[in-house]
DNA sequence: CCGAATCCTATGAGATACTG
DNA sequence: CAGTATCTCATAGGATTCGG
């Protein structure tokens, strides 16, 4: 018999996972999203379902192992469905699920914000690595 | 002479970073930003400038090895500043530069997806394991 | 206390070759 | 076309030791 209410078991769920333990199951998942790949693949399925070789061609120099075990771990994490089409030869499309599109946010502003400061991280590079040479 | 005016210069330098083009110094800022440790300092920084070690005490299971280099990293593309108090023993303090910042939203989200979605992806994973051992 | 330096191991990640 | 299987090399990342 449960002692607490459906409202209040969600709100628990919500506070039971925190990335900053090192054994929380968040950390890892938290680890598995925050990839170059897992953020190039998503935002380019946003365009809508795409085959592996779109996919791949979109990603300029994934090499086909990354990107298969890419597709797989976010297949696994139920990010991404896979879709097999048994003609010859095989068509294979993936698509975000909504569990997917709701990671699209956080991520595509993500890469956004990369190409969008690049200028002033490179400026801030030059500056340290000139202080550094100054030793 | 410019055959630009300066609203199209700074289009074009908008446009002139594509994380999905291999060699787009955008795609190795994307790569050195979307890492776990990087999540975890940046959102940790948030609440206010902090010594090395209450960082390292903040981010359960990090190594100081793991902690230095991502500070460093995170120095050099001016992210983070330090700040040395030279008592004995020495105090070196951390804190976000408004670049910093500016990324925070965005990654703040990142941890908070990973933290809210944990249910789903463990359950996404239990049914995928099960398909599969079932062949 | 904050970190550099070293050593060592596991994983990451590309290149290549092969299959339904 | 969409993978799987190997091989190989580079990097990540922990443990430990030492220094200002």
């Amino acid at each position: 018999m449960p002692t607490l209410t459906a409202a209040q078991r969600r709100q628990q769920d919500k506070m039971a996972f925190d990335a900053y333990l090192a054994e929380c199951p968040s950390r890892k998942l938290l680890d598995r999203i925050s990839d170059k790949w897992v953020v190039l693949v998503i935002t380019a399925l946003a365009d809508g379902p795409q085959r592996f070789s779109e996919i791949s061609r979109h990603l300029a120099g994934v090499s086909q192992k990354m990107l298969t075990q890419t597709l797989r771990t976010l297949e696994r994490d139920g990010l991404v469905a896979r879709h097999v089409t048994p003609s010859v030869p095989v068509r294979v499309d993936y698509e975000l699920t909504p569990l997917g599109r709701s990671i699209l946010g956080p991520i595509r502003q993500l890469k956004a914000w990369a190409e969008a400061h690049m200028p002033e991280v490179a400026e801030a590079q030059e500056t340290y690595d000139r202080r550094q040479e100054a030793r």
